[in-house]
DNA sequence: GCGAAAGTTGCGCGCTCTGCAAAATTTCCT
DNA sequence: AGGAAATTTTGCAGAGCGCGCAACTTTCGC
């Protein structure tokens, strides 16, 4: 946390403004394509062309919450990689972000149902995905003592991110049974046991 | 292949010069970011409204053959989906989609190369992920019993596509060593072990 | 052939996103 | 504090995108 100059501070409390109108404005209207660039500029009180400074498009100002959590669980998986197996890194990590205890669920309810609702949202989450995917690929071929173009350090990765998603998108339909973190290692478990081997219980 | 009229066999044929212009242009400048639609259309001979008609955006237009691919494979699960457990299924659908043998190795090369060094065609390629997702989890759940919201099917097939994609790309990397039907099969079966299992030989 | 259905095209329009240079603001040094 | 330097904000201009609309042309079924 190198937060030195109140210009450092500010900045990041402009990028989280346009992040938050971005978020209000899709909500109000119901989608992020009734949005314009021009509005959430205004809503956040900054010219449009300092929107475009701060985010390429209007999906990254939506989603820039979601890319703070991508950044959060990189330094997760980096330090644990140094003390645990990696698989264990991935999944503490998930599961270290408390996505659950740090936001609102009918928001995150909302949210999610705005992304699915909108291709470019989709799109663009997708893409942060796979940037995400990139950044960890090494830490991870690291640990397997693996090159990151062999295919297991992309598999297991590649699992770890599927259940990641597959738990936030379960859990928040169903909040009610388990907690995040009990869904998130049900859902790692399933890919240690072997994808299709049937469940212990059945 | 319900190809009853001209009309249809004409409306796919100018999708299909689209997309093979798209691809021709973008190669030959050496980004899709500096392909404009209008040269695209001028290129396939038809004008600028017309791409439009066919494609909502260039980054479409180039991944079109990637596109009838995940139609196809679609159709694989489907038809295999009767007979096989669905796993086995999805495998060999992949399999059987036999890239290898239908395109040629050093434009399959060059298109990668031109995808990964493109946020927009990867965020477009990963949309249509998902959308192969949406389309195939009512068969997964099906064939598993479950519903499509149950974690097990979004799990299951989000493994069989992770192995897809990442036998896809080792072998576009090394396509000496093994076939890809081969790298395929490979990759499917550290899921079925389970991925933290070592590998039988080690 | 001929009318209906479907496809193509040009035009207009609002929006996106970027480069550039001037203006405003913050930081730093003395 | 005072002023120079560094950084950020802003407006403007411009290329490009993507879609609705209304002609125009082609294809289809009879």
């Amino acid at each position: 946390m190198a937060e030195t100059g109140l210009r450092e501070r500010k900045k990041a409390a402009t990028k989280a403004a346009l992040g938050t109108a971005t978020l209000r404005l899709a909500i109000a209207k119901g989608g992020i394509e009734l949005v314009t660039a021009d509005e959430i500029a205004a809503e956040a009180g900054v010219s449009t062309r300092t929107f475009h400074n701060y985010f390429p498009n209007k999906e990254a100002a939506f989603l820039h919450d979601f890319h703070e959590m991508t950044t959060a669980f990189v330094e997760g998986v980096r330090e644990r990689a140094a003390h645990q197996p990696i698989w264990d890194a991935l999944r503490d990590a998930a599961i270290d972000l408390r996505i659950n205890e740090r936001m609102d669920l009918g928001e995150i309810k909302c949210r999610e149902q705005l992304v699915h609702a909108s291709p470019s949202l989709i799109k663009e989450q997708s893409g942060q995905f796979m940037d995400l995917f990139t950044e960890v690929l090494g830490l991870v071929a690291d640990a397997t003592g693996t090159r990151p173009d062999d295919m297991y350090p992309r598999l297991l990765l590649g699992a770890a991110l599927v259940a990641m998603k597959t738990a936030n998108e379960h859990w928040i339909t169903d909040p009610g049974a388990q907690t995040l973190g009990e869904v998130i290692a049900a859902s790692f478990a399933v890919f240690e046991r072997g994808v299709t081997q049937p469940p212990p219980a059945a």
